[in-house]
RNA sequence: GCCCCCAUCGUCUAGUGGCCCAGGACGUGGCCCUCUCAAGGCCAAAACGGGGGUUCGAAACCCCCUGGGGGCACCA
Protein backbone atom coordinates (compact mmCIF):
# COMPACT_ATOMS: atom_id res chain seq x y z
CA UNK A 1 0.00 0.00 0.00
CA UNK A 2 1.56 3.54 -0.57
CA UNK A 3 1.22 5.93 1.43
CA UNK A 4 -1.91 8.98 1.88
CA UNK A 5 -2.92 10.08 -0.91
CA UNK A 6 -4.87 13.17 -1.54
CA UNK A 7 -6.63 12.73 -4.70
CA UNK A 8 -9.54 15.43 -6.53
CA UNK A 9 -12.27 14.82 -8.34
CA UNK A 10 -12.50 17.72 -10.43
CA UNK A 11 -15.47 18.22 -12.18
CA UNK A 12 -16.87 21.14 -14.42
CA UNK A 13 -20.17 21.93 -14.22
CA UNK A 14 -21.54 22.32 -17.26
CA UNK A 15 -23.43 19.64 -18.24
CA UNK A 16 -24.81 16.81 -16.43
CA UNK A 17 -22.66 14.19 -14.39
CA UNK A 18 -22.41 11.21 -16.34
CA UNK A 19 -20.98 7.79 -15.75
CA UNK A 20 -17.17 8.70 -17.08
CA UNK A 21 -16.92 11.45 -14.34
CA UNK A 22 -18.73 9.11 -11.57
CA UNK A 23 -16.05 6.09 -12.78
CA UNK A 24 -13.00 8.99 -12.21
CA UNK A 25 -14.42 10.13 -8.83
CA UNK A 26 -15.03 6.30 -7.77
CA UNK A 27 -10.97 5.55 -8.38
CA UNK A 28 -10.31 8.95 -6.84
CA UNK A 29 -12.50 7.54 -3.90
CA UNK A 30 -10.85 4.19 -3.77
CA UNK A 31 -7.36 5.22 -4.12
CA UNK A 32 -8.05 8.27 -1.05
CA UNK A 33 -9.77 5.32 1.01
CA UNK A 34 -7.07 2.79 0.79
CA UNK A 35 -4.08 4.62 1.91
CA UNK A 36 -5.98 6.04 4.66
CA UNK A 37 -5.66 9.93 2.83
CA UNK A 38 -8.16 12.30 1.71
CA UNK A 39 -10.31 12.99 -1.43
CA UNK A 40 -11.76 16.42 -2.38
CA UNK A 41 -14.12 17.37 -4.62
CA UNK A 42 -13.30 21.13 -6.45
CA UNK A 43 -15.35 22.39 -8.81
CA UNK A 44 -13.71 23.50 -12.12
CA UNK A 45 -16.24 26.33 -12.98
CA UNK A 46 -13.79 29.26 -14.75
CA UNK A 47 -16.07 29.53 -18.04
CA UNK A 48 -19.14 31.47 -16.89
CA UNK A 49 -20.74 31.38 -20.08
CA UNK A 50 -21.01 27.23 -20.02
CA UNK A 51 -22.07 27.23 -16.63
CA UNK A 52 -25.19 25.43 -16.89
CA UNK A 53 -27.25 25.73 -13.34
CA UNK A 54 -28.06 22.90 -11.00
CA UNK A 55 -25.10 20.90 -12.84
CA UNK A 56 -22.83 21.59 -9.64
CA UNK A 57 -26.25 20.03 -7.42
CA UNK A 58 -26.02 16.74 -9.78
CA UNK A 59 -22.19 16.79 -9.12
CA UNK A 60 -22.59 16.28 -5.52
CA UNK A 61 -26.21 14.50 -5.94
CA UNK A 62 -24.18 12.26 -8.20
CA UNK A 63 -21.44 11.31 -5.89
CA UNK A 64 -23.51 11.00 -2.54
CA UNK A 65 -25.80 8.11 -4.22
CA UNK A 66 -23.09 6.49 -5.33
CA UNK A 67 -21.37 6.76 -1.45
CA UNK A 68 -18.29 8.51 -2.51
CA UNK A 69 -18.22 10.94 0.11
CA UNK A 70 -15.55 13.44 0.08
CA UNK A 71 -13.09 14.86 2.76
CA UNK A 72 -13.08 18.75 1.55
CA UNK A 73 -14.95 20.14 -0.85
CA UNK A 74 -16.70 23.54 -1.73
CA UNK A 75 -19.64 22.37 0.88
CA UNK A 76 -17.69 20.92 3.38
CA UNK A 77 -14.83 23.60 3.52
CA UNK A 78 -10.92 22.31 4.26
CA UNK A 79 -7.78 23.63 4.66
CA UNK A 80 -7.15 24.29 1.18
CA UNK A 81 -10.25 25.96 -0.12
CA UNK A 82 -12.20 27.49 -1.27
CA UNK A 83 -12.78 24.57 -3.33
CA UNK A 84 -14.58 26.60 -6.15
CA UNK A 85 -12.02 28.03 -8.56
CA UNK A 86 -13.95 31.17 -9.67
CA UNK A 87 -13.78 31.65 -5.91
CA UNK A 88 -9.56 31.68 -6.41
CA UNK A 89 -8.98 34.27 -8.68
CA UNK A 90 -6.00 35.83 -7.09
CA UNK A 91 -4.49 32.49 -6.59
CA UNK A 92 -4.38 32.38 -9.91
CA UNK A 93 -3.30 36.13 -10.80
CA UNK A 94 -0.27 35.54 -8.06
CA UNK A 95 1.07 32.92 -9.90
CA UNK A 96 0.18 33.87 -13.85
CA UNK A 97 2.35 36.99 -12.11
CA UNK A 98 5.61 34.88 -11.16
CA UNK A 99 5.48 33.18 -14.38
CA UNK A 100 5.66 36.41 -16.01
CA UNK A 101 8.70 37.51 -13.71
CA UNK A 102 10.65 34.36 -14.50
CA UNK A 103 10.09 34.91 -18.44
CA UNK A 104 8.00 31.66 -18.35
CA UNK A 105 5.15 34.03 -19.74
CA UNK A 106 4.10 37.16 -20.90
CA UNK A 107 1.01 39.56 -22.02
CA UNK A 108 -0.19 39.27 -25.21
CA UNK A 109 -2.73 42.09 -26.53
CA UNK A 110 -4.12 40.14 -29.54
CA UNK A 111 -7.59 40.61 -30.01
CA UNK A 112 -10.10 37.42 -30.46
CA UNK A 113 -10.94 38.90 -33.83
CA UNK A 114 -7.51 38.52 -35.02
CA UNK A 115 -6.75 35.35 -33.84
CA UNK A 116 -9.62 33.82 -35.49
CA UNK A 117 -8.26 35.26 -38.56
CA UNK A 118 -5.25 33.74 -37.70
CA UNK A 119 -6.52 30.75 -36.90
CA UNK A 120 -8.42 30.37 -40.63
CA UNK A 121 -5.89 31.62 -42.81
CA UNK A 122 -3.51 28.78 -41.28
CA UNK A 123 -6.24 25.96 -42.18
CA UNK A 124 -6.53 27.45 -45.40
CA UNK A 125 -3.09 27.09 -45.59
CA UNK A 126 -3.42 23.55 -44.02
CA UNK A 127 -0.90 24.92 -41.25
CA UNK A 128 -1.40 23.43 -37.79
CA UNK A 129 -3.70 26.53 -35.72
CA UNK A 130 -1.14 27.92 -33.15
CA UNK A 131 -0.48 31.24 -32.09
CA UNK A 132 1.95 33.07 -34.44
CA UNK A 133 3.77 34.70 -31.36
CA UNK A 134 3.09 38.28 -32.44
CA UNK A 135 3.39 39.41 -28.68
CA UNK A 136 6.09 36.61 -27.79
CA UNK A 137 8.80 39.15 -27.81
CA UNK A 138 7.77 42.51 -26.85
CA UNK A 139 9.42 44.32 -23.96
CA UNK A 140 8.34 43.33 -20.28
CA UNK A 141 8.22 46.72 -19.13
CA UNK A 142 6.03 48.17 -22.35
CA UNK A 143 3.72 45.37 -22.34
CA UNK A 144 3.10 46.15 -18.23
CA UNK A 145 2.73 49.84 -19.17
CA UNK A 146 0.04 48.52 -21.64
CA UNK A 147 -1.56 46.60 -19.07
CA UNK A 148 -1.40 48.98 -16.47
CA UNK A 149 -3.38 51.89 -18.71
CA UNK A 150 -6.10 49.50 -18.97
CA UNK A 151 -5.72 47.77 -21.84
CA UNK A 152 -6.85 44.09 -22.21
CA UNK A 153 -4.29 41.17 -22.35
CA UNK A 154 -4.10 37.53 -21.13
CA UNK A 155 -1.06 35.95 -20.20
CA UNK A 156 0.23 33.20 -22.65
CA UNK A 157 2.53 30.48 -21.59
CA UNK A 158 5.92 31.07 -23.33
CA UNK A 159 6.68 27.41 -24.35
CA UNK A 160 10.46 26.63 -25.79
CA UNK A 161 10.60 26.52 -29.04
CA UNK A 162 13.30 23.81 -29.04
CA UNK A 163 13.86 20.57 -27.46
CA UNK A 164 11.52 18.19 -25.96
CA UNK A 165 9.58 17.08 -22.95
CA UNK A 166 8.71 14.07 -21.63
CA UNK A 167 5.69 13.43 -19.40
CA UNK A 168 5.22 10.54 -17.42
CA UNK A 169 1.91 8.90 -17.73
CA UNK A 170 1.79 6.29 -14.79
CA UNK A 171 -0.26 3.93 -17.75
CA UNK A 172 1.27 4.31 -20.75
CA UNK A 173 4.96 5.20 -19.57
CA UNK A 174 6.56 8.37 -20.58
CA UNK A 175 5.21 10.56 -23.44
CA UNK A 176 7.42 12.66 -25.36
CA UNK A 177 6.84 15.37 -27.63
CA UNK A 178 8.28 18.09 -29.87
CA UNK A 179 7.97 21.62 -27.62
CA UNK A 180 7.47 23.50 -30.96
CA UNK A 181 3.83 21.27 -31.36
CA UNK A 182 3.41 22.92 -28.10
CA UNK A 183 1.00 26.24 -28.87
CA UNK A 184 1.62 29.52 -26.64
CA UNK A 185 -1.62 28.51 -24.84
CA UNK A 186 -3.18 30.93 -22.65
CA UNK A 187 -2.63 30.75 -19.49
CA UNK A 188 -5.21 33.70 -17.63
CA UNK A 189 -8.09 35.18 -19.48
CA UNK A 190 -8.34 38.97 -20.05
CA UNK A 191 -11.49 38.68 -17.63
CA UNK A 192 -8.57 37.37 -14.62
CA UNK A 193 -10.20 33.86 -14.95
CA UNK A 194 -7.40 31.48 -15.77
CA UNK A 195 -7.98 28.50 -18.20
CA UNK A 196 -7.34 24.74 -16.96
CA UNK A 197 -3.80 24.60 -18.00
CA UNK A 198 -3.02 27.24 -15.33
CA UNK A 199 -5.75 25.98 -12.60
CA UNK A 200 -5.18 22.47 -12.57
CA UNK A 201 -1.35 22.93 -12.38
CA UNK A 202 -1.91 25.62 -9.45
CA UNK A 203 -4.36 24.02 -7.69
CA UNK A 204 -3.45 20.39 -8.04
CA UNK A 205 -0.03 21.50 -6.19
CA UNK A 206 -1.35 24.43 -3.32
CA UNK A 207 -3.65 21.38 -2.63
CA UNK A 208 -0.97 18.80 -1.98
CA UNK A 209 -2.46 16.15 -4.43
CA UNK A 210 -0.43 13.22 -4.91
CA UNK A 211 -2.18 11.54 -8.04
CA UNK A 212 -4.07 13.37 -10.48
CA UNK A 213 -6.67 10.77 -12.33
CA UNK A 214 -8.50 12.42 -15.05
CA UNK A 215 -10.01 11.57 -18.59
CA UNK A 216 -7.48 11.08 -21.70
CA UNK A 217 -8.51 13.78 -23.10
CA UNK A 218 -5.72 15.49 -21.41
CA UNK A 219 -2.91 13.75 -23.03
CA UNK A 220 -3.06 16.25 -25.26
CA UNK A 221 -2.35 19.12 -23.59
CA UNK A 222 -0.42 16.85 -20.58
CA UNK A 223 3.39 17.39 -21.74
CA UNK A 224 1.88 21.59 -21.19
CA UNK A 225 0.95 20.84 -18.01
CA UNK A 226 4.46 19.19 -16.88
CA UNK A 227 6.28 22.14 -18.53
CA UNK A 228 3.62 24.51 -16.70
CA UNK A 229 4.27 23.15 -13.01
CA UNK A 230 8.32 23.54 -13.74
CA UNK A 231 8.44 26.84 -14.43
CA UNK A 232 6.73 27.12 -11.05
CA UNK A 233 9.39 24.96 -9.64
CA UNK A 234 6.83 22.60 -8.57
CA UNK A 235 7.52 18.66 -8.08
CA UNK A 236 4.55 17.00 -10.18
CA UNK A 237 1.82 14.54 -8.76
CA UNK A 238 1.56 11.15 -10.41
CA UNK A 239 -0.69 11.91 -13.62
CA UNK A 240 -2.80 8.73 -14.70
CA UNK A 241 -5.08 9.42 -17.60
CA UNK A 242 -8.04 7.48 -17.93
CA UNK A 243 -9.29 6.04 -21.15
CA UNK A 244 -12.66 7.47 -22.52
CA UNK A 245 -15.89 5.35 -22.39
CA UNK A 246 -17.10 4.07 -25.97
CA UNK A 247 -20.60 3.51 -27.06
CA UNK A 248 -21.96 0.17 -26.59
CA UNK A 249 -21.48 -1.16 -29.80
CA UNK A 250 -17.96 -0.01 -29.41
CA UNK A 251 -17.77 2.56 -32.26
CA UNK A 252 -17.67 6.01 -31.38
CA UNK A 253 -17.38 8.26 -28.21
CA UNK A 254 -20.22 7.19 -25.77
CA UNK A 255 -23.32 9.64 -25.58
CA UNK A 256 -26.39 10.04 -24.81
CA UNK A 257 -28.17 8.88 -27.89
CA UNK A 258 -26.78 5.68 -27.87
CA UNK A 259 -27.35 4.54 -24.42
CA UNK A 260 -29.45 1.86 -25.84
CA UNK A 261 -28.93 -2.21 -24.19
CA UNK A 262 -29.06 -4.78 -26.40
CA UNK A 263 -32.91 -5.62 -26.26
CA UNK A 264 -33.49 -1.93 -27.59
CA UNK A 265 -34.85 -0.29 -24.28
CA UNK A 266 -33.38 2.95 -23.43
CA UNK A 267 -30.48 3.29 -20.65
CA UNK A 268 -29.10 6.26 -19.61
CA UNK A 269 -25.50 7.44 -18.97
CA UNK A 270 -26.39 9.11 -15.75
CA UNK A 271 -25.89 7.85 -12.34
CA UNK A 272 -29.06 9.81 -11.25
CA UNK A 273 -31.18 8.61 -14.26
CA UNK A 274 -29.89 4.96 -13.19
CA UNK A 275 -31.01 5.76 -9.57
CA UNK A 276 -34.46 6.52 -10.99
CA UNK A 277 -34.55 3.50 -13.22
CA UNK A 278 -34.37 1.43 -9.97
CA UNK A 279 -30.29 0.37 -9.95
CA UNK A 280 -28.99 -0.07 -6.91
CA UNK A 281 -25.79 2.13 -6.26
CA UNK A 282 -23.60 -0.35 -5.17
CA UNK A 283 -24.22 -2.59 -8.92
CA UNK A 284 -23.25 0.65 -10.52
CA UNK A 285 -20.09 1.47 -8.40
CA UNK A 286 -19.12 -2.15 -9.16
CA UNK A 287 -20.14 -1.78 -12.66
CA UNK A 288 -17.79 1.37 -13.07
CA UNK A 289 -14.95 -0.16 -11.55
CA UNK A 290 -14.67 -3.13 -13.82
CA UNK A 291 -14.25 -0.54 -16.76
CA UNK A 292 -11.32 -0.48 -17.22
CA UNK A 293 -9.46 -2.15 -14.00
CA UNK A 294 -9.39 -5.85 -12.68
CA UNK A 295 -8.55 -7.87 -9.65
CA UNK A 296 -6.27 -10.55 -10.53
CA UNK A 297 -7.98 -13.58 -9.07
CA UNK A 298 -11.15 -12.65 -11.67
CA UNK A 299 -13.55 -12.02 -8.58
CA UNK A 300 -15.98 -9.42 -10.38
CA UNK A 301 -18.44 -9.25 -7.73
CA UNK A 302 -17.26 -6.31 -4.78
CA UNK A 303 -19.13 -3.92 -2.43
CA UNK A 304 -17.46 -0.95 -2.22
CA UNK A 305 -15.38 -1.66 0.07
CA UNK A 306 -14.20 -4.58 -1.23
CA UNK A 307 -12.98 -2.51 -3.51
CA UNK A 308 -11.44 -0.06 -1.40
CA UNK A 309 -9.60 -2.87 0.13
CA UNK A 310 -8.52 -4.48 -3.08
CA UNK A 311 -8.19 -1.42 -5.73
CA UNK A 312 -4.65 -0.91 -6.77
CA UNK A 313 -3.51 1.69 -9.84
CA UNK A 314 -1.26 -0.66 -11.76
CA UNK A 315 -4.37 -3.39 -12.67
CA UNK A 316 -5.63 -0.13 -14.75
CA UNK A 317 -5.92 -0.46 -18.38
CA UNK A 318 -5.37 2.24 -20.63
CA UNK A 319 -7.40 1.22 -23.50
CA UNK A 320 -11.09 2.53 -24.24
CA UNK A 321 -13.64 0.13 -23.03
CA UNK A 322 -17.48 0.38 -24.52
CA UNK A 323 -20.63 0.57 -21.94
CA UNK A 324 -22.38 -2.31 -21.55
CA UNK A 325 -25.67 -1.74 -20.40
CA UNK A 326 -26.44 -5.64 -19.98
CA UNK A 327 -23.67 -6.46 -17.35
CA UNK A 328 -25.25 -3.41 -15.34
CA UNK A 329 -27.67 -5.57 -15.28
CA UNK A 330 -26.60 -8.68 -14.30
CA UNK A 331 -25.10 -6.65 -11.28
CA UNK A 332 -27.91 -5.06 -10.30
CA UNK A 333 -29.51 -8.76 -10.22
CA UNK A 334 -26.36 -9.71 -8.08
CA UNK A 335 -26.26 -7.34 -5.20
CA UNK A 336 -29.74 -7.54 -5.33
CA UNK A 337 -30.07 -10.64 -4.30
CA UNK A 338 -27.27 -10.41 -1.84
CA UNK A 339 -29.46 -7.61 0.05
CA UNK A 340 -30.95 -8.63 3.11
CA UNK A 341 -34.89 -8.42 2.71
CA UNK A 342 -34.70 -5.99 5.35
CA UNK A 343 -32.76 -3.50 3.66
CA UNK A 344 -34.35 -4.78 -0.15
CA UNK A 345 -37.60 -4.08 1.88
CA UNK A 346 -36.93 -0.49 2.94
CA UNK A 347 -35.52 -0.29 -0.57
CA UNK A 348 -38.43 -0.97 -2.10
CA UNK A 349 -41.88 -0.07 0.17
CA UNK A 350 -40.97 4.09 -1.36
CA UNK A 351 -41.76 3.13 -4.95
CA UNK A 352 -45.29 1.29 -3.74
CA UNK A 353 -46.26 4.27 -1.85
CA UNK A 354 -45.14 6.44 -5.32
CA UNK A 355 -47.91 4.27 -6.79
CA UNK A 356 -50.79 5.35 -4.67
CA UNK A 357 -50.89 1.82 -2.54
CA UNK A 358 -50.80 1.70 1.03
CA UNK A 359 -47.86 -0.06 1.28
CA UNK A 360 -45.26 -0.04 4.71
CA UNK A 361 -41.68 -2.09 5.50
CA UNK A 362 -44.03 -4.34 7.38
CA UNK A 363 -46.83 -5.52 4.92
CA UNK A 364 -43.65 -5.63 2.37
CA UNK A 365 -41.27 -7.69 4.07
CA UNK A 366 -43.50 -10.74 3.70
CA UNK A 367 -43.39 -9.81 -0.30
CA UNK A 368 -39.61 -9.59 -0.35
CA UNK A 369 -38.32 -12.90 -0.45
CA UNK A 370 -40.50 -13.72 -3.58
CA UNK A 371 -39.17 -10.84 -5.18
CA UNK A 372 -35.89 -10.70 -4.31
CA UNK A 373 -35.08 -13.78 -6.63
CA UNK A 374 -37.09 -12.49 -9.93
CA UNK A 375 -36.10 -8.60 -9.84
CA UNK A 376 -33.55 -7.00 -12.43
CA UNK A 377 -33.76 -3.32 -11.37
CA UNK A 378 -36.20 -2.10 -8.15
CA UNK A 379 -38.57 -0.36 -10.63
CA UNK A 380 -39.94 -4.04 -11.74
CA UNK A 381 -40.96 -4.48 -8.27
CA UNK A 382 -44.44 -2.57 -8.60
CA UNK A 383 -45.33 -4.12 -11.75
CA UNK A 384 -44.74 -7.81 -10.23
CA UNK A 385 -46.13 -7.28 -6.57
CA UNK A 386 -48.82 -4.93 -6.92
CA UNK A 387 -52.04 -7.39 -6.63
CA UNK A 388 -50.62 -7.89 -3.19
CA UNK A 389 -51.60 -4.80 -2.22
CA UNK A 390 -54.54 -3.47 -4.20
CA UNK A 391 -58.00 -4.22 -3.56
CA UNK A 392 -58.85 -5.67 -6.84
CA UNK A 393 -57.26 -7.47 -9.89
CA UNK A 394 -58.22 -7.68 -13.61
CA UNK A 395 -57.17 -10.22 -15.44
CA UNK A 396 -57.08 -10.85 -19.47
CA UNK A 397 -59.99 -13.29 -20.04
CA UNK A 398 -56.77 -15.27 -22.17
CA UNK A 399 -55.00 -15.26 -18.77
CA UNK A 400 -58.13 -17.27 -16.87
CA UNK A 401 -59.45 -19.66 -19.72
CA UNK A 402 -57.74 -23.14 -19.99
CA UNK A 403 -57.57 -24.20 -23.63
CA UNK A 404 -57.84 -27.49 -23.50
CA UNK A 405 -61.26 -26.75 -21.51
CA UNK A 406 -62.91 -23.74 -22.74
CA UNK A 407 -64.93 -20.95 -20.87
CA UNK A 408 -67.69 -22.36 -19.01
CA UNK A 409 -65.22 -25.42 -17.98
CA UNK A 410 -62.52 -23.09 -16.43
CA UNK A 411 -65.21 -20.99 -14.45
CA UNK A 412 -66.65 -24.44 -13.10
CA UNK A 413 -63.14 -25.62 -12.37
CA UNK A 414 -62.25 -22.08 -10.54
CA UNK A 415 -65.38 -22.47 -8.83
CA UNK A 416 -65.02 -25.71 -7.55
CA UNK A 417 -61.02 -25.00 -6.57
CA UNK A 418 -62.29 -22.05 -4.37
CA UNK A 419 -64.34 -24.09 -2.86
CA UNK A 420 -61.63 -27.23 -2.58
CA UNK A 421 -59.51 -24.44 -1.47
CA UNK A 422 -61.55 -22.84 1.14
CA UNK A 423 -61.73 -25.91 3.46
CA UNK A 424 -58.37 -26.33 3.77
CA UNK A 425 -57.21 -26.29 7.35
CA UNK A 426 -54.21 -24.26 7.26
CA UNK A 427 -54.04 -21.52 4.45
CA UNK A 428 -50.36 -22.19 3.85
CA UNK A 429 -48.48 -23.19 0.61
CA UNK A 430 -47.76 -26.31 1.78
CA UNK A 431 -51.08 -26.94 2.67
CA UNK A 432 -52.43 -25.81 -0.83
CA UNK A 433 -50.55 -27.09 -2.99
CA UNK A 434 -51.56 -30.51 -2.46
CA UNK A 435 -55.15 -29.99 -3.13
CA UNK A 436 -54.82 -27.63 -6.09
CA UNK A 437 -52.77 -30.66 -7.58
CA UNK A 438 -55.02 -33.46 -6.60
CA UNK A 439 -57.75 -31.32 -8.04
CA UNK A 440 -55.87 -30.88 -11.46
CA UNK A 441 -55.63 -34.20 -11.19
CA UNK A 442 -58.94 -35.43 -10.91
CA UNK A 443 -59.96 -33.43 -13.74
CA UNK A 444 -57.43 -34.78 -16.25
CA UNK A 445 -55.26 -31.29 -15.72
CA UNK A 446 -51.59 -30.81 -15.65
CA UNK A 447 -50.92 -28.79 -12.74
CA UNK A 448 -49.93 -26.18 -15.05
CA UNK A 449 -52.84 -25.62 -17.04
CA UNK A 450 -55.12 -25.33 -13.18
CA UNK A 451 -51.90 -23.45 -11.75
CA UNK A 452 -51.84 -20.80 -14.39
CA UNK A 453 -55.70 -19.98 -14.44
CA UNK A 454 -55.56 -19.45 -10.67
CA UNK A 455 -52.22 -17.47 -11.30
CA UNK A 456 -54.66 -15.35 -13.93
CA UNK A 457 -57.43 -14.95 -11.23
CA UNK A 458 -55.03 -14.16 -8.33
CA UNK A 459 -52.81 -12.08 -9.20
CA UNK A 460 -54.36 -10.46 -12.37
CA UNK A 461 -50.69 -11.45 -14.25
CA UNK A 462 -49.41 -13.94 -16.49
CA UNK A 463 -45.99 -13.96 -14.73
CA UNK A 464 -46.29 -13.60 -10.66
CA UNK A 465 -44.18 -14.93 -8.01
CA UNK A 466 -44.85 -18.05 -7.15
CA UNK A 467 -48.51 -19.21 -6.65
CA UNK A 468 -49.12 -20.80 -3.63
CA UNK A 469 -46.52 -18.71 -1.54
CA UNK A 470 -48.88 -15.30 -2.82
CA UNK A 471 -51.52 -17.21 -2.23
CA UNK A 472 -50.80 -17.83 1.17
CA UNK A 473 -49.73 -14.01 1.92
CA UNK A 474 -52.66 -12.53 0.05
CA UNK A 475 -54.74 -14.65 2.41
CA UNK A 476 -57.88 -16.84 2.32
CA UNK A 477 -60.66 -14.50 1.85
CA UNK A 478 -58.97 -12.30 -0.76
CA UNK A 479 -58.41 -15.41 -2.96
CA UNK A 480 -61.46 -16.96 -2.56
CA UNK A 481 -62.79 -13.75 -4.13
CA UNK A 482 -60.48 -13.05 -6.59
CA UNK A 483 -60.76 -16.82 -7.80
CA UNK A 484 -65.10 -16.46 -8.00
CA UNK A 485 -64.46 -13.21 -9.04
CA UNK A 486 -62.25 -14.48 -11.86
CA UNK A 487 -65.13 -17.30 -13.00
CA UNK A 488 -67.91 -14.65 -13.04
CA UNK A 489 -65.46 -12.76 -15.52
CA UNK A 490 -65.06 -15.69 -17.91
CA UNK A 491 -69.10 -16.51 -17.87
CA UNK A 492 -69.45 -12.87 -18.59
CA UNK A 493 -67.68 -13.03 -21.51
C1' G B 1 -4.21 18.60 -42.24
C1' C B 2 -1.00 18.22 -37.75
C1' C B 3 -0.12 16.02 -32.79
C1' C B 4 -1.12 12.25 -29.10
C1' C B 5 -3.12 7.60 -27.28
C1' C B 6 -5.00 2.62 -27.86
C1' A B 7 -5.41 -2.56 -30.15
C1' U B 8 -7.00 -10.61 -26.98
C1' C B 9 -14.02 -13.84 -27.98
C1' G B 10 -20.01 -9.45 -29.81
C1' U B 11 -18.67 -6.68 -24.91
C1' C B 12 -15.57 -6.12 -20.16
C1' U B 13 -11.11 -8.47 -19.43
C1' A B 14 -6.77 -12.40 -17.61
C1' G B 15 -2.18 -12.85 -19.84
C1' U B 16 4.32 -9.00 -18.20
C1' G B 17 8.78 -14.77 -23.56
C1' G B 18 7.85 -21.26 -22.57
C1' C B 19 2.49 -22.92 -17.54
C1' C B 20 -1.88 -20.56 -23.70
C1' C B 21 -3.84 -25.20 -30.08
C1' A B 22 -5.24 -18.48 -24.85
C1' G B 23 -8.46 -18.36 -18.87
C1' G B 24 -12.83 -15.76 -16.47
C1' A B 25 -17.35 -12.75 -16.69
C1' C B 26 -21.66 -10.66 -19.38
C1' G B 27 -24.42 -11.83 -23.47
C1' U B 28 -25.85 -15.92 -26.98
C1' G B 29 -27.36 -21.35 -27.94
C1' G B 30 -28.55 -26.21 -25.76
C1' C B 31 -29.77 -29.35 -21.60
C1' C B 32 -31.32 -30.00 -16.32
C1' C B 33 -34.52 -28.05 -12.39
C1' U B 34 -39.57 -26.10 -12.60
C1' C B 35 -46.79 -23.85 -11.37
C1' U B 36 -45.34 -18.73 -14.82
C1' C B 37 -41.08 -15.60 -14.61
C1' A B 38 -36.62 -15.58 -12.51
C1' A B 39 -32.65 -17.68 -9.78
C1' G B 40 -29.46 -21.99 -9.86
C1' G B 41 -26.59 -26.22 -12.19
C1' C B 42 -24.17 -28.44 -16.53
C1' C B 43 -22.48 -28.08 -21.62
C1' A B 44 -21.35 -25.41 -26.23
C1' A B 45 -20.04 -21.77 -29.94
C1' A B 46 -16.92 -17.44 -29.75
C1' A B 47 -10.67 -13.76 -29.83
C1' C B 48 -4.58 -12.86 -29.94
C1' G B 49 -6.34 -7.02 -36.79
C1' G B 50 -2.30 -7.67 -40.96
C1' G B 51 2.88 -7.83 -42.38
C1' G B 52 7.85 -7.84 -41.13
C1' G B 53 11.60 -8.60 -37.53
C1' U B 54 14.14 -10.18 -32.39
C1' U B 55 14.42 -15.19 -30.07
C1' C B 56 15.62 -22.06 -29.48
C1' G B 57 10.54 -20.20 -28.44
C1' A B 58 6.05 -14.98 -29.22
C1' A B 59 -0.69 -12.98 -27.55
C1' A B 60 3.41 -11.05 -24.99
C1' C B 61 9.49 -7.31 -27.19
C1' C B 62 10.72 -3.86 -31.78
C1' C B 63 9.17 -1.65 -36.67
C1' C B 64 5.55 -0.68 -40.49
C1' C B 65 0.48 -0.87 -42.02
C1' U B 66 -4.53 -0.98 -40.79
C1' G B 67 -8.36 0.07 -37.53
C1' G B 68 -10.38 2.74 -33.38
C1' G B 69 -10.23 6.87 -30.02
C1' G B 70 -8.77 11.71 -28.39
C1' G B 71 -6.92 16.70 -29.13
C1' C B 72 -5.62 21.12 -32.06
C1' A B 73 -10.39 28.04 -28.18
C1' C B 74 -9.42 34.12 -23.86
C1' C B 75 -14.00 25.54 -23.11
C1' A B 76 -13.03 22.16 -19.75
Amino acid sequence: MTSAARVRFAPSPTGRTHIGGARTALYDYLLARQTGGQFILRIEDTDAKRRVPGAEQEILDSLRWLGLDWDEGPDVGGPCGPYRQSERRSVYHEHAQSLLRGGHAYYCFCSPERLTQMRQDQQKRKEPPRYDGRCRDLVPTEAQARVEQGESAVIRFRTPREGTTTAVDLLRGPITVENATIDDYVLLKSDGLPVYHLAVVVDDHLMGITHAIRGSEWLPTFPLHVLVARALGWSEPVWVHLSVFLNPSGKGKMSKRHAVDSKGSALSIYPLDLRDLGYLPEAVVNWLALMGWSYDDHTEVFSLSELVERFSLDRLHPSPAAVNFTKLDHFNGVHLRSLSPDDLTRRLTPLFVAQGLAVTNDSLRPVTPLLQERLRTLDEAVPMAGFFFRDEVHPEPEDLIIEALGASATAEVLRTTAARLGDAPEWTAEALEPLARSLAEERGLKPGQLFGAMRGAITGQRVSPPLFESMEIVGRSVCLDRLEAAARRINAT
